[in-house]
DNA sequence: TCTGGGGTCCTAGGACCC
DNA sequence: TCTGGGGTCCTAGGACCC
């Protein structure tokens, strides 16, 4: 038979930093940013020791280095997890049978065919354990969701089956919050509509969903608090949609002239990872945070271009529209390119 | 206590066309 | 003195995830 398997390192971030520096064993270890929590900051993981003193991914640097004046503090070092995540992916491709589906550096869908998919979940635990040194918790399950949130009851280096066996048993009481797509806000609304826990939101009555949330949304969260969905792994390679470039300034830009030259430097850096693709860009994203917080999105499509000066010709017309007068806290700028099917010429 | 940076997908509403 | 209905494209914003 056919099982999802969600496959997700545990404490990724930090037990890669501690399987480069052992004598952090043990210790609080907490990654995010620069490394420096007197700036603005979050946390990107933190070691389970870090966590028994509640500090979490999210929380601000500074918050976090309050909590635990003596935890040890590193900057994010992006390439060292991709490479460490590259050997994960790797691994898992190498189970006979399987199809892996990439979700983050950290995580994997896996599709197999079996009849003792524990028995598979705790091979691929050891292939991992043996050839990354990192620990990964399994879960397994009927459809995609249920195997995505079956892992989080296996915490750490576990395994658990969530099926629609068990499904009502296990998620029917908790909050909808609980559930892989539904966030603070959703879960606001459909508390509004009386709907507080997992099984009142598969028995929702369709109308009041699709009428808050359109016929498309409305319907799949009933469907997601059923624990249903797609059960297919799909192993196509991504194809990035864009690429993007946002910088919080450590202290708001006020000077015009400063504000262009932040943006250009930003665009600079999203152009070369577009290169890097090959692709051209057929529209443009510029987000501002005024201070405090106030975000602003002006979007502009354009004829599909690999000219960088045709790019940020386009790009100041909307930097232009940046308000001249106010402090600037963040700048985002985005180049989306051309879907693959719309690309002329191939 | 003060809120990052990289993405994805969905919806609403206006312009415009037939 | 009343103005349909369907479609596409574009902009802006919302929500979520890791």
């Amino acid at each position: 038979m056919h099982w999802v398997l969600h496959v997700d390192l545990d404490q990724f971030i930090a037990a890669v930093e501690v399987l480069r520096r052992p004598e952090l064993a043990g210790l609080p270890v907490i990654v995010g940013g620069r490394g420096d929590p007197s700036a603005r900051a979050v946390v990107s993981t933190a070691s389970y020791e870090a966590r028994a003193f509640g500090v979490g991914s999210g929380m601000p640097l500074r918050v976090a280095a309050r909590r635990i004046p003596d935890a040890v503090i590193l900057p994010v070092d992006a390439p060292v997890y991709r490479a460490a995540s590259a050997e994960v992916m790797a691994e898992l491709r190498a189970q006979p049978g399987a199809v892996v589906q990439v979700l983050g550096w950290d995580e994997a869908f896996v599709g197999v065919d079996t009849g003792d998919p524990e028995a598979v979940a705790r091979r691929i635990q050891e292939s991992v354990l043996a050839r990354t040194r990192l620990h990964c918790s399994v879960g397994i399950g009927d459809t995609l969701v249920r195997a995505k949130i079956a892992t989080g009851f296996g915490k750490p280096r576990g395994v658990f089956r969530l099926t629609a066996q068990n499904w009502d048993e296990v998620m029917g009481a908790r909050p909808v919050v609980d559930l892989w797509g539904v966030g603070a806000k959703v879960s606001k609304r459909l508390l509004a509509l009386g709907i507080r826990t997992v099984a009142e939101l598969a028995g929702a009555p369709e109308a009041a969903l699709t009428a808050e949330f359109g016929p498309r949304m409305g319907l799949w969260y009933r469907e997601l608090g059923r624990g249903g969905g797609s059960a297919v792994v799909d192993d196509t390679p991504r194809v990035p949609r864009g690429h993007g470039r946002e910088t919080t300034y450590p202290s708001d830009l006020v000077d015009r002239a400063e504000i262009e030259q932040a943006a250009l430097t930003l665009l600079e850096q999203v152009l070369a990872d577009v290169a890097e693709d090959g692709r051209g860009v057929v529209g443009l994203g510029l987000k501002v945070r005024y201070a405090p917080f106030t975000t602003k999105t002006f979007t502009k499509r354009i004829p599909e271009s690999s000219d960088r000066d045709v790019v940020i010709e386009r790009a100041r017309e909307l930097i232009a529209r940046i308000a001249p007068d106010r402090p600037v806290r963040l700048l985002g700028i985005r180049a989306e390119m051309p879907l693959p099917d719309e690309a002329p010429g191939d």
